[in-house]
DNA sequence: ACCTGAACACCGTTCAAGT
DNA sequence: ACCTGAACACCGTTCAAGT
């Protein structure tokens, strides 16, 4: 990439976590492209999709949550991993209002840009639950699917301004259901 | 009502109700104007804010769900009850994709056109959550806007198609959750 | 009373023309 | 190679003009 690119480039990134942190997901490119200063068709060279640009302010988050993952997949009790996961999985969907819609429907569309990320972090998530569920520790009906979707559940409810305030209660509500084996019903 | 401007109601209504059913909450205004061969300031003038839309097309819904809930109040198994509400909730969100939002946002907004159904629907769900409380069939550390969130949940998760199998699922892990006194954790 | 559609200010997306 | 901005087809919303 040539420097003049690359310059264009981080400075359209910067701008849009701006926008999208204030705007949510359906922030206007147009609105990106001309707060940095730069042509419409550069954002669209850059970006040639919303999910593109998504990807890259998700990036570092993903990242994150990858090397996360494969620590806490040698943690002492596979029952916290899984929970700490899903609290930082939660945390990186919530950071940018309306993008968990996104990362769901990119798990069913390979034409998405964020394809590769999200089935990744799926995968890893599924990897701690099955942990979870050989050694006990959590319920053996649900799937990583089930924990993606409970997971894209709680960032939804972060994002809606009339019950954010609740997120961190009932994410102890859904994990103590996940974690509580069914030995143990009445 | 000049019964010109009835007919031109009804039909406008019925459109929106095919053409929300197939595009979602975002579906055009214009293109519902269009389809149902009216001028836009017509569709403007019966529905003059998106929400008052929702909530002519939602009306039916939340009148049932509100009979039901008196109903329900009733019923031998408060449990029972309160779960067989929340399900008609969810049902009921899950008829037009995307509409959940502006239920979740009307609560706080009294402004919106659907903050009248709304808060009713809340208040009902929250009075067979206090009775399931009351009996001892439903933990206490949860109250009516919590349901409300949960509810929201399960809907958006319904609304996903990438999701939507696991809602049936996702509702009894959840119902679950919410039934399970906390005097039998472990 | 009610309806119409032009007008305005936006948007996403593409692409010919420039450097 | 990369950038620009006009052009196109949309959208929501308002409002003067019609019946």
């Amino acid at each position: 990439m040539r420097a003049d690119a690359r310059k264009n480039y981080e400075h359209l990134l910067a701008v849009a976590r701006v926008v999208v942190t204030e705007e949510g997901a359906d922030a206007s490119l147009r609105d990106i492209a001309r707060r940095a200063g730069v042509g419409l068709g550069t954002m669209y060279r850059h970006f040639p999709t919303r999910e593109t640009l998504f990807e890259a302010l998700l990036r570092t988050g993903f990242d994150e949550l990858a090397a996360n993952a494969e620590k806490l997949q040698a943690a002492d009790s596979p029952g916290d991993a899984l929970v700490s996961w899903l609290r930082e999985f939660v945390a990186c969907a919530h950071n940018y209002r309306g993008v968990i819609d996104s990362m769901v429907a990119a798990i069913e569309d390979p034409d998405s840009a964020l394809h590769a990320s999200c089935t990744t972090m799926k995968a890893a998530g599924a990897r701690l639950l099955a942990r979870a569920q050989a050694e006990g520790a959590a319920r053996t009906d649900i799937d990583g699917t089930d924990l993606y979707a409970l997971g894209g559940a709680l960032a939804w409810v972060g994002d809606q301004p009339a019950l954010s305030s609740r997120v961190d209660h009932l994410f102890t509500l859904i994990t103590g259901a996940i974690l509580t084996p069914r030995s143990t019903h009445t």
